[in-house]
DNA sequence: CTGTTAGCGCTTTCAT
DNA sequence: ATGAAAGCGCTAACAG
């Protein structure tokens, strides 16, 4: 079978106590004495059982990972990240997929992080006052990805003032009706851009003097099919929009091929605007919000880990990184690569 | 403090092995006892503690998943399956990134895996004996998605075939001169894909009566920028092809980039197949193979657990799940959407 | 600097 | 059908 630490301290002629200080790397153990231990350990192909030594010490080294979706980009650019640095600071990544409203409702009722995690990264999910208590009894540090709350140590983006970014750039490019496809708002698995996202859209309009027309607000799901429906829905208005500004990359994507199938080209006829920069956009030559996901999920990442050692040492802050206007061909026709 | 199964069992009036019984839901309970029992777990909010169950049962209840990337839709499509499934089946999902060669190497050198997890399920990764060795030296049970080997269960679809069907339906086009964009079959992170929809390619034009040329097979290292510089490669030499497939989705999309920047016209200059009708292949109106990546996850999975539960039963069997050709416009102008 | 010892919170015989 | 008791393989005081 497989080797314990007792084995290795008979091996090292030590005690187990002593293995275990010398492979953790504990102070006050002789260099020789380490050394004779780690040779043993070697020898025996020892590693110590992760879970004997949660049991005892309390520390499950672990992180819990909790996102609505796996197989969007966003949340994938997250996990990749996250798990790379817990990797590299010895943590498990327990991976939590909520799926779908149904998932969701059993997963904040049946805590299933309950005693197995050590803190808690919670990427992009717009959280109830009850979903956030079922957090905080977990008693572990959590950190917010993608949207923040007092208590809470998290990193984001200025949804609102880069969506206003987007739209601004729309009416400087003399555009005046202005289509937003958005998420829903009220949906079960709501999670946090499209509220802030149609803020900024609306913001902006209103610092032009336009008022905002909800029959130029439809609704896309965040999806492919969703953005390319919502701009069928955009261009069958009476008097259609000139421009267009998608919430979200996939959504725009959706809109181009609508646009493009309705023999209109773009921008010239109807120009659109994402947001992320995900990784198609520059092949879709999609003028797009750039948001840098790696950077708020290392960010939130590391702090986490840093809560995790010292918790309570001051409050927990949120940090806001900046986007950035990537103008292409979709908005710009001078900039076209087509 | 949170509960423990002897506040349980002291509010019940049984002892801790009945509790434990009971809320494990093995026979030999009276009902009565049982029904007390559950009320006074529910009332104490009451969740066994992982590390102390798997420390005396010797049972994990967690797989762990290896991939060589989590932000690709492949993979992302198959994290999502698996989680889901293991989630209903009560298992946690430990997931493994390999991230790059170093990660590789560091990964089945140290085994992070060891003593914690049931079993193992490994993603699209060609490995090596000794490898396979190391994966084997868990004791664990062990799927393999997309690949196959005597002695582990395995869910896969059959890449030379279905790369030959491709082939095909170019050939009974017209085409004759079809170029391939592939994959390193010499990357540290060989994944196993490269290989044998290279020899499919190759076995279709040979069956067709056309030698295979090696100026029309360069690498499009799996990127959307790989197979748009593969292509510029197909575009410049001599005698150009008429025809492109593309071992994956993703370097098709930049290899109809390059076209239509090249300012040709697909599918009438140049045609493209992909591979994997992935979510945007439809958008892109790309012609592809389409592998059914949530059934061969889901099919994994599902032997999977079954093996941890009773290991040895019988010789591992590798399931191969059908795929299906998908004609679009970059292939057949007739049904161009654009 | 090192060893002894008492748990950590369960599961699992073995009795009864 | 239930309980007593012996671990599972570590960590963490506490001595010395």
């Amino acid at each position: 079978m497989v080797a314990s630490i007792e084995d290795v301290a008979r091996l090292a002629g030590v005690s187990i106590a002593t293995v275990s200080r010398a492979l953790r790397g504990l102070p006050d153990v002789a260099a020789t004495t380490r050394d004779r231990v780690f040779a043993a350990a070697t020898e025996l192909d020892y590693v110590a059982s992760p879970f004997a030594a949660r049991l005892a010490s309390g520390r499950t080294a672990t992180v819990g990972v909790v996102v609505p979706f796996v197989n969007r980009w966003f949340f994938a650019e997250v996990i990749d990240t996250v798990e790379t640095a817990l990797r590299k600071a010895g943590f498990d990544l327990l991976l939590y997929n909520l799926g779908d409203g149904h998932g969701r409702a059993r997963f904040f009722e049946v805590m299933p992080m309950r005693k197995r995690v050590d803190a808690v990264l919670v990427a992009s999910l717009v959280l109830s006052d009850d979903e956030f208590a079922a957090l905080s009894s977990l008693d572990a540090p959590v950190a917010l990805l993608g949207l923040e709350r007092r208590g809470f140590l998290a990193a984001r983006i200025d949804d609102v003032h880069s969506a206003r970014v987007a739209v601004e750039h729309l009416l400087s490019l003399g555009h005046r009706r202005i289509g937003l496809i958005g998420g829903d708002t009220d949906d079960p698995m709501r999670f946090t851009p499209p509220l802030h996202r149609r803020d900024g859209y609306r913001d902006a309009l209103r610092a032009a003097g336009i008022e905002p027309e909800p029959a130029l607000e439809v609704l896309g799901y965040f999806t492919v099919e969703g953005g390319g429906e919502a701009a069928e829905r955009l261009l069958a208005t009476p008097h259609r929009p000139t421009a267009i500004f998608a919430e979200s990359d996939e959504m725009a994507y959706g809109a181009l091929r609508t646009i493009r199938r309705a023999g209109l080209r773009v921008p010239d006829d109807v120009a659109v605007i994402g947001f992320d920069d995900q990784i198609n956009a520059e092949l879709m030559d999609l003028s797009t919000m750039r948001q840098p996901v790696a950077e708020q999920a290392l960010d939130a990442t590391t702090r986490l880990l840093a809560a995790i050692g010292a918790p309570e040492i001051a409050e927990p802050t949120t940090v806001v990184l900046p986007t950035e206007l990537i103008v292409r061909g979709s908005t710009d026709p001078s900039r076209s690569v087509y």
